[in-house]
RNA sequence: GGCUCUGUGGCCCAAUUGGCAGAGGCGCUCGACUCAAAAUCGAGAGGUUCUGGGUUCGACUCCCAGCAGAGCCA
């Protein structure tokens, strides 16, 4: 039988299967015949589901592998980002499967979060009912794209039995005084009386109502991470083999490791109790050029100091100012440095002399001591300043070209050189001098050798609803204690007022849930009205779906360390610092609570490229969607529409394309087929609906040579196939994709499928044999193509007449034999440069192939214009002749 | 300003250890089919591998300098 090969029939295909083409063929077979994605997908993702073949268990005796994507916020819907992250995950999920590995392959839901706060505010729905629902379309979206993802596994963070256990951790995290309650600076608006991350602060105003956002002082619960500093930066080594590159050096610099010292300066006169101010500075040996001292506002004795003096007002007013500016824009290059003398001096440990003290807005109290002494003939920021305040520069560091006096500097000298005016370390070379000042200054107990971290301890308190509460009450009479055991979890109460946006935390707002008796006294006692940043969830959700429904604790132990670590992590190179080093850090608190035995949670990560589109603008329309956009005309307007660059896709640019639609157009394997054909996953991967349609013309000819082979009985034939060239191809084929796939070239692999599939639809096999070897090449390509197109190689395979499911038939292996070749074509080159190709054995000696080459009567020409002065020979590749 | 990554036909991208620059896709041209078009099938064109140096018998590949773009840090 042959495909009707006209217009109309496909036309039918795109009308989602009118009947009008059962008449071109039989209609017994035109049921099975057709390529109706839509009912095909719908079948086999029910027959798996049925037949429960993604479900994961311990098995001892197989080897594991865990694959894991960064778990979705349930925002309700999919977006291309989402479908290319997934994509990768599941193509190598089902390949690890059917490779002979034990994968488990779970997905959850970070469902906690700001988002479910505004819709509750904006349509009155509770986030619980507003987050669930939404979870219900994603599950149902990702289901319609044939992940292969064990569902009963399935968690989400908001729900109590996960967050039971993080408010479990958190106590036992207590315990080991690894969570502590400090005050902080932190971005507040007063309007919505609440907390802003820093990215929620736009221009200095808040995101949301548009308000000033000021610093605040507020009490804040952190998590110790710098006690792991050391050992997140170290472990970075273990990680070299399998993380990308950049993202390890993203980790570097944000652990920010700095070897330095710390230095004692007294005070001249003792202040508040406090009679000497501690510095850092990796620049010991510039100690005797010191000449002020500048600390930050939010230093304890940046008001103190200028108590009582003139300036008292001016400082006041400084360090107010200062405090509520932007901390970003106060590090940025081009802001003004300023500062204001506090009117004390603090005495320079090695010299005795005066050094005056000022507060600087450039200073930050995040950094090191939040107090720094300023070198301004070795600094250029202390330079700049100096010359500002005219505050006078010491030189202590020279070289040949190093002006006599420091008023004829016109920059800060910044190299390295000779030390001078440093008493008895005159004539060292300054990075010696390091050590050799720091030894004077602790001999003198005046300073050590220490190592300082750019790493902050990560405050955790959101005064937010839609989070973890934090399990604590706080007593008058006991201070803070842990809410008991047997009343975990603390649960969120349901009854919350949404239509009031200004009183702030919706949890302290609340009339009764605050109010609890003391678990020690029993006297009148108030929660803690904080809940926990939602990077928390994220930072050990993958530990809990190796065990998800387990009651007992976090997670079981004995899971956890058959399962862990994640042998593939996919996800967003966005999360490459925060998400991957708190994920890293509480790893190793749960392995020290005794928790499970691992140091690292990810031992390879793939960090997938962005989904970018060609932008879109009218002049007066702004920013086009492409379906607004018809023959390069705004169709509201009719205006020519001029294309921007390729970006990311985003909703502001509206360079966007859903996903669903498409599914809808071509079905998932098509969609999930083009997602990774184009580009290897880490580099960005440009949307293209003439490339999507390409891939749906590839995945229904693949269709249509197995319907025609299946129809001309090449399946049922029983015979040895022939060694043709085609089967050579696909054994060929089979060994490139077998090990392209294991380095995640998922567009090389592609490549080599079609290369295949285009060998198969030039040929016309005649002998029995032929037929038989096309079959086999056929097959062997459903094999390769199935991880891409699941569903759709599932139906063709059994077509063929399989009973058994492809998804659960182990990965073919490729005949050696059949690919070796003989003889191979010899590159000749002259001088580096291609003269001749001469078919040779692949066993050739060199002496063979010498002389097979002075038979060429092109290289005949070249070796009778000199002497042969050197023959380099490749094996199996090329020779060349240097004359 | 520092660090990292990327740069190959018009476009997305291959090229495994330094060894023939081209696998695959999109687009384009031509042909077959058609009254015509689409689709399908077949054929084809298309190059300073960002630039300039260096190492080498030989460089897309390694090194140095620069240019352009992206990311991170300051």
């Amino acid at each position: 039988m042959e495909f009707a090969q006209n217009g109309r029939y496909r036309a039918d295909l795109y009308d989602c299967f009118s009947i009008v083409s059962v008449f071109y063929i039989n209609p017994n077979e035109a049921f099975q015949m057709e390529y109706n994605f839509t009912s095909i997908e719908k079948d086999w993702q029910k027959t798996w589901e049925t037949a429960e073949v993604f479900t994961s268990k311990v098995k001892e005796d197989m080897e594991k592998f865990y694959v894991l994507e960064m778990f979705p916020y349930p925002s309700g819907k999919l977006h291309m980002g989402h479908v290319r992250n997934y994509s990768i995950g599941d193509v190598t999920a089902r390949c690890k499967r059917r490779m002979g590995k034990n994968v488990l392959y779970p997905m959850g839901w970070d469902a906690f979060g700001l988002p479910a706060e505004n819709a509750a505010m904006k349509a009155n729905v509770h986030p619980a009912n507003w987050t669930y629902s939404n979870i219900d379309q994603m599950r149902q979206q990702l289901k319609a794209l044939g992940y292969s993802y064990d569902w009963n596994r399935e968690i989400a963070t908001c729900h109590p039995d996960y967050f039971k256990w993080e408010q479990r951790i958190f106590q036992q995290m207590l315990d080991k005084k690894l969570v502590y309650r400090k005050s902080s600076y932190v971005n507040w608006c007063n309007d919505c009386a609440t907390v802003l991350a820093n990215e929620q602060v736009e221009n200095g105003q808040c995101w949301r109502c548009g308000s000033e956002v000021e610093q605040k002082e507020l009490i804040q619960w952190f998590f110790r991470i710098t006690d792991y500093a050391s050992e997140l930066l170290r472990d970075l080594d273990k990680l070299k083999d399998g993380w990308p590159e950049k993202v390890l050096t993203m980790q570097k610099n944000w652990i920010g490791e700095s070897h330095g010292a710390m230095v004692t300066f007294r005070l001249e006169e003792s202040c508040n109790n406090t009679d000497s101010i501690d510095v850092f500075t990796t620049r010991a040996d510039t100690l005797f050029g010191v000449t002020f001292m500048s600390i930050a506002a939010e230093h304890p004795l940046a008001l103190e100091l200028a108590k009582g003096t003139s300036a008292e007002n001016e400082v006041c007013d400084f360090v107010l100012k200062v405090r509520n500016e932007d901390k970003i824009k106060r590090t940025s290059e081009d802001y003004e440095k300023e500062g204001i003398f506090t009117g004390k001096y603090a005495i320079n440990p090695l010299t005795g002399d005066r050094i005056p003290v000022y507060v600087a807005n450039f200073v930050l109290m995040d950094y090191g001591t939040g107090a720094v002494m300023a070198v301004p003939a070795h600094d250029q920021r202390d330079f700049d300043f100096a010359r500002k305040y005219k505050i006078p520069l010491k030189i202590v560091i020279r070289d040949q070209n190093t002006p006599e006096h420091p008023e004829m500097m016109t920059e800060a000298f910044v190299e390295d050189g000779i030390m001078c005016n440093s008493q008895e370390f005159d004539g060292t070379p300054n990075r010696e001098g390091i050590g050799a000042v720091v030894n004077r200054l602790s001999n003198e107990g005046l300073g050590k050798m220490t190592v300082n971290y750019r790493l902050r301890d990560w405050g955790i308190s959101r005064q937010r609803y839609w989070g973890t509460p934090i399990p604590m009450i706080h007593c008058d009479k006991c201070g803070l204690v842990k809410v008991p055991d047997n009343e975990l979890p603390v649960t969120l109460p349901d009854d919350i007022n949404w239509q009031d946006h200004k009183s702030g935390s919706p949890l302290a707002a609340h009339p009764t849930w605050k109010h609890v008796k003391c678990p020690e006294c029993g006297s009148d006692a108030l929660r803690d009205c904080d809940t926990m940043d939602t990077f928390v969830e994220s930072s050990w959700y993958f530990l809990r779906y190796t065990s998800p429904r387990f009651d007992h604790a976090p997670f079981q132990k004995n899971e956890a360390n058959y399962w862990m670590g994640v042998d593939q992590y996919i996800g967003g190179v966005e999360h490459a610092v925060m998400h991957l080093l708190y994920a890293r850090f509480f790893t190793k608190v749960l392995r020290d609570l005794g928790y499970v035995d691992i140091d690292e949670p990810f031992k390879r990560l793939l960090t997938q490229g962005m989904v970018t589109m060609v932008t879109s603008k009218c002049e007066n329309h702004d920013w086009l969607l492409p379906s607004e956009v018809e023959n390069g005309k705004c169709i509201h307007c009719g205006n020519d529409v001029v294309s921007g660059r390729v970006e990311k896709m985003s909703k502001s640019k509206k360079n966007v394309v859903d996903p669903l639609q498409y599914i809808e157009k071509y079905g998932a394997d098509t969609v999930r087929f083009f997602m990774l054909s184009d580009s290897p996953p880490e580099r960005d991967l440009e949307w293209s609906d003439n490339a999507v349609e390409g891939s749906h013309k590839f995945i229904q000819k693949v269709w249509k040579l197995f319907v025609k082979a299946h129809s001309r009985g090449y399946f049922d034939l029983d015979c040895t196939p022939s060694p043709v060239s085609v089967l050579k191809t696909a054994h060929k084929a089979l060994k490139k994709v077998t090990s392209d796939m294991d380095r995640f070239h998922f567009n090389t692999v592609i490549a080599e499928i079609r290369v295949l599939f285009n060998e198969i639809s030039a040929m016309e096999p005649e002998t029995d044999g032929e037929k038989a070897a096309y079959a086999s090449a056929l097959i062997t390509g459903i094999h390769m193509l199935n991880p891409f197109a699941p569903h759709m190689t599932e139906e063709l395979w059994k077509i063929a007449g399989n009973s058994s499911m492809l998804v659960n038939t182990p990965w073919p292996q490729w005949d050696e034999e059949l690919i070796k070749e003989n003889t191979f074509l010899l590159i000749v080159q002259v001088n580096g440069k291609l003269r001749d190709r001469i078919e040779v054995g692949v066993n050739s000696s060199k002496e063979e192939i010498e002389s097979v080459i002075r038979e060429s009567p092109k290289i005949q020409e070249f070796l009778s214009a000199g002497p042969l002065k050197k023959f380099i020979y490749v094996p199996g590749r090329l020779v060349n002749l240097v004359i």
